[in-house]
RNA sequence: GCCGCCGUAGCUUAGAUGGUAGAGCGCCGGACUGUUAAUCCGGCGGUCCCCGGUUCGAGCCCGGGCGGCGGCGCCA
């Protein structure tokens, strides 16, 4: 690899030493007898002065570079408070890997456009700094799971059937018959706790919902987590603990990019310490009615009461003891209120909503089938789920956070599509 | 699945009442001794989403289609 300076390490401090920079050109402007141009690269940016007067030939050649050219430069560091980032480079000499005439993405892009050309919006700074947060979120969650003895494990995407009663499935053929893209691996997660114990996975998951919202995509990244031996209270205190320590470790590592998105407004994501506040789907209800919403116990909460109650919350809080026809045929039905289930989900404030569900899984094999028969399903379909209730069956919880949804509140994103590389969504399949 | 909105140059768009498609940005050429998505002068660039209809004449009116966007439901 070619040895080079990163953009964002040129500081005033190393006025007068030799550089030599690798990059694409971000800007570029011709005044007089000089060519100002601002080269980016993964870290940042840095200004490069090319004068005709200290050396004729790298001058041409930078009057003749497009932006997003490739280049490799070298020069001369220099202290200036006129440059973007208070220091610059004397350009002496600039090697043209590869030019370009003219680059499709100018100051006035819509939304639209931006999506058509994605492959080529990814290297600005702005979306870099996404993937950057994105990256760091993940890396931290790396480092709490592993330091609290969870087992990555890796399941299948290609499956026969549905976890979640409702949503729909992606299906393709597989050779002589049908398979289906996984919407969750939850199932496959509660098999490997009989030998783990505590596991997690980050797969993609796929929904066929025709879903258009800002928090839906058809494809998105899910960070599972099944354990045995917990209950849902226990399972709660690992959302918030995992939650937390991905937020509050990328506030230390990514200051710059989340301020890009969110200046200083940065209260609810330092919020984010347990323990979070908890209200059951009783009280949330109350609040509800309370603020005029209309809605009666048992509905399921919309979008809209979702985003009412969110924003009576400051950092991110629990709604648990949900009504059981609202909720999937898997959660265990609460001991005290056969009525409810054991299900927590976990909501962002300033009216993001959902990031987590989560709950405690229905463990005993008799009342699993009966769940099964009330959603209208064959038990037959669900054999082998049923046979870890007959072979030495415990209790058990776990959940699923989008990881999409946590990048989209982190940072103030209007839409989850600008959480992920190449978004997919009903609409949406190219780049 | 349901409700709503929009398709004009590479991009962002203006085009009352139907009458020779206009601008800004980008790009090309030129000017400029420090620019901050510079400024100034000149130039290139159009299947007005597609098909059909009405009309002397359609970007505009009518019918059908295609594509996209916003929201609901569903969920992470």
């Amino acid at each position: 690899m070619i040895d080079k300076v990163y953009c964002a390490d040129v500081t005033p401090e190393m006025e007068g030493k030799k550089v030599k920079l690798a990059g694409w050109v971000y800007r570029k402007r011709e005044v007089g007898k000089k060519v100002f141009i601002v080269l980016r690269d993964s870290s940042g940016i840095v200004q490069v002065v090319f004068s005709k007067d200290l050396n004729e030939e790298a001058y041409r050649e930078a009057k003749k570079v497009g932006i997003e050219s490739s280049v490799i430069i070298e020069g001369t560091v220099k202290a200036d408070s006129r440059a973007p980032t208070g220091a610059e480079v004397q350009g002496e000499k600039l090697q043209i890997i590869q030019n370009v005439d003219f680059f499709p993405i100018t100051k006035d892009a819509s939304d639209e456009f931006l999506l058509d050309v994605r492959h080529l919006h990814l290297r600005s700074p702005k979306v870099a700094a996404i993937m950057k947060v994105k990256s760091t979120l993940m890396q931290a969650a790396r480092e709490w799971l592993l330091q609290d003895g969870w087992y990555e494990v890796f399941p299948p995407i290609l499956v026969t059937g549905a976890v979640e009663g409702g949503a729909t499935l992606f299906k393709l053929k597989y050779f002589d018959r049908y398979a289906y893209l996984s919407q969750s691996a939850q199932l496959y997660l509660e098999a490997a706790i009989f030998g783990l114990e505590k596991v997690w996975s980050l797969t993609p998951s796929f929904r066929a919902e025709k879903s258009r919202t800002r928090r839906h995509l058809t494809e998105f990244w899910h960070l599972e987590l099944e354990a045995a031996w917990m209950d849902l209270w226990d399972i709660m205190k690992v959302e918030e603990e995992l939650v937390s320590y991905m937020v509050q470790r990328t506030l230390e590592l990514r200051k710059k990019e989340i301020e890009l998105y969110r200046k200083d407004d940065i209260k609810t994501l330092k919020n984010a310490v347990p323990p979070f506040p908890r209200i059951s789907y009783d009280e949330a209800i109350d609040i509800l009615q309370s603020k005029g919403v209309n809605i009666e116990w048992g509905e399921d909460m919309g979008a809209d009461e979702e985003r009412v109650l969110t924003e009576e919350f400051e950092s991110p809080f629990f709604v648990y003891g949900y009504p059981k026809h609202i909720k999937a045929f898997y959660m265990k039905e609460d001991p005290e209120d056969p009525r409810k289930v054991l299900a927590a989900d976990m909501l962002a404030p300033e009216g993001y909503g959902e990031i987590i569900g989560g709950s405690q899984r229905e463990d005993d094999y008799d009342k699993l089938v009966q769940r099964i028969l009330e959603e209208g399903m064959d038990p037959k379909d669900y054999e082998w789920y049923l046979d870890l209730r007959k072979y030495g069956s415990v209790p058990h919880s776990g959940f699923g956070l989008g990881l999409e949804r946590l990048v989209a509140w982190v940072l103030k994103l209007d839409h989850v599509r600008w959480a992920t590389l190449f978004p997919r969504t009903p609409s949406r399949l190219y780049p």
